[in-house]
DNA sequence: GTCTATAGGGGGATAGAC
DNA sequence: GTCTATCCCCCTATAGAC
């Protein structure tokens, strides 16, 4: 409240937005709410993104675009033909780095969207959980070729429950730090995203490796 | 619609509100939708439960309670004493199969309940949520004890850390499976909970055996 | 581009009859 | 215990002045 300068009202709610669907949820946070904290109009929400909806795909792929793409970038960096052992954790480092990175408090405001990005995928709006899947599709098909190529023992099933798993890890950690804080009484520090990335690759590269399961038979369901 | 026969109010507009929570989210979820589903009226639930978060509060009881009842009991009959060398995966055995047993699509209804646990701890409405984390608060303390004995080389942190991540990566099997089916073209079931818990189960014990990490002193943030 | 005003639809809760 | 009717709230979207 009292912003000493208006820069820009589409980013102001931009802003807003990501703010207060982070905190209430994308259906919880109004228009009005949204409109407030950015000192705009309530009309302008309409004028700059046509919809509620427009508005929620904006927020989302302003931050993942840039997200997705600096993965890639750090993928394609990796060492991975020279005899090097640890191939894995340089491919979840490159994966889990930028959006760890991301999480942590800003001068600008990204603060705020870890605990959105962790929720994304079970948002019970099919529509969102669609665009989200699709802004995340080009950068997980390439990490799953990567660690194909590493971890050839593992049957196409198993790499992508794998992967799966990894993946709900992340989530959780970056939308559900409040959980590790209380239970660890402090001693962990869910919002730094050093330690957060330390013990994440150790343990999901321990994970992605560990023999791979001969299963039963069980046609089930 | 049209039920044959109506059995009993309270536990009808249990049913509706879980189903309709886990499809809609807990707030889009209106309690006119819930009523009308369990065949009662508008004003059943505020007699019954008081107002819409009683109602909530009473769904995840109903669940979690034997749920964590039965994880408690499965944890004491696990056989970590006698030199055997599978501990950890007996421990995650019996925290993992109750909640993947319930997930499976059952005759009475159980099925919707996956999405919506899954959801609960990244819910925005912290009531939800502290009430949510208290039912898991005991079981949580056994099966941290329990594996701190199984790992001593861990440090207290490390160990919270892990098991931190393995939670995450149960909550996104329960609760993002159609992730999984959708990545893999139909390759990996999901909702087959017996093929999700051998794939976490090793995933998961390779990942708290791998190596205590050696954190390098970063005081960030 | 930005505002005010309003249309038009739902929401949770409750009073009071049965 | 269950119903109807209603109070009063907030929501998104849009029309039309500036």
């Amino acid at each position: 409240m009292a912003e000493t300068e208006h820069i820009d009202t589409r980013e102001s709610l931009l802003d807003a937005a990501e703010s207060l669907f982070s905190e209430h949820g994308i259906q919880a946070a109004s228009l009005r709410a949204i409109t407030q904290q950015a000192g705009a109009n309530l009309a302008a929400v309409n004028y700059h993104f046509g919809s509620k909806d427009g508005l929620v795909r904006a927020v989302f792929s302003r931050r993942l675009k840039p997200l997705n793409e600096e993965r890639i970038r750090l993928l394609e960096a990796c060492d991975l033909e020279n005899g090097r052992e640890d191939g894995v954790e340089q491919v979840l480092n490159a994966f889990l780095a930028p959006l760890l990175r991301a999480v942590r408090a800003t001068p600008e405001g990204t603060r705020e969207f870890g605990r959105l990005m962790g929720r994304a995928f079970s948002e019970p709006n099919e529509d969102v959980r669609k665009m989200v899947s699709e802004e995340f599709a080009e950068a997980i098909r390439r990490f799953l070729d990567a660690l194909a190529r590493l971890l050839p023992s593992l049957s196409e099933q198993e790499l992508l429950w794998r992967f799966h798993f990894a993946a709900g890890a992340m989530a959780h950690t970056v939308s559900c730090g409040y959980l590790l804080e209380k239970l660890s009484a402090g001693l962990c520090h869910a919002s730094n995203g050093d330690e957060a990335l330390e013990y994440l690759v150790s343990f999901l590269a321990a994970g992605l490796r560990a023999p791979a399961q001969q299963r039963r038979s069980s046609q089930g369901e």
